[in-house]
DNA sequence: ATCCTGACTATGGATTTCCATAGTCAGGAA
DNA sequence: TTCCTGACTATGGAAATCCATAGTCAGGAT
């Protein structure tokens, strides 16, 4: 394993995961349809409801279950919009809660471009500046990478 | 939105993301219990078949069932191992491909620290060396730091 | 007043995921 | 030879997720 572990972890017999952060983020993401659904909103910018239904690729039923529940879940927030000639609808759009998941949305892209599209991915993440390809990775507070044997696993000062 | 489009991704109307990576990544990772024993295999070493199961907490049948189809997907490899005064046995151990997935776990982990445990949450992760936090952020080729206004997406060139 | 459209809601059924419980199976230990 | 243990497999059923199809509903357009 890279990944070191502070020595009240290193033996899993011992203790185990509760409250995991992990299991909590799979509660509210786990349908498979809310993730692509956050794809669209966070990636390509689509906050109407008929436009997650055709690009997810999902029944109406569906989309408007996994809105509700995103919604609900402060990932997104259900906000009015009046286009001139039309009646007042509702968009979706993402919250800080929401955009704080794009991490996870670019390293799963990522990890399923390297992966699953042999062939080369459709759609690759640059900079915009230098069209330089740009990757998720780990960084220390002054912004500095960090490798992944670089890092340590600790439990939390809970004390004070 | 923060991150930027190619001008020809720029309408969601006009283009499906077809063959996307996020989609295929989560063919693989669907049932929650997939990250699961991802992250117990990843972050806290766990090798064994009954450690997966009390840890993970779910039943043997579909520990059985996420650790055969890991290791069909290629993430974990079913290694013999012998401990003396003990039959055989087999562990299931990372392989690249499963070890390239630590980002989207500690991603995933990082939100939801963030988000869903307010009292703070039990594990962090950090730097070996200083003990400073580590986060999950997104990096240029020469290893600097870039943030999401920075980004852009972009159709890859499949051309020559 | 009627039509139309975008945004849903409702119903029924297939599939997947999950749990609880029980059984199997290969060897080392006694 | 029998017991035990770790590592599974089998069965039955509950629940979640999904699809296909059909219906509703609010209001601007005509």
């Amino acid at each position: 394993m890279t990944i070191k572990l502070d020595h009240v972890l290193a033996d899993p017999r011992t203790w185990r995961p509760t409250e995991c952060a992990i299991a909590g983020a799979l509660e509210v993401l786990g349908p498979r349809s809310s993730l692509l659904i956050m794809r669209e909103a966070l990636l390509f910018g689509v906050r109407r409801f008929d436009l997650f239904v055709t690009r997810v690729g999902v029944t109406e039923a569906v989309a408007a279950a996994r809105l509700k529940h995103l919604t609900e879940a402060g990932l997104l927030v259900r906000q009015p919009y009046k286009e001139p000639g039309s009646r007042t609808r509702y968009e979706y759009v993402p919250t800080q809660k929401g955009r704080d998941l794009t991490p996870v949305v670019l390293a799963l892209m990522e990890w399923g471009s390297k992966y699953l599209k042999p062939d080369g991915a459709p759609l690759s993440v640059v900079d915009d500046a230098s069209r330089e390809p740009v990757r998720v990775g780990y960084l220390a507070p002054d912004g500095t990478e960090r490798r992944e044997e670089d890092l340590r696993i600790q439990p939390s000062r809970r004390d004070r």
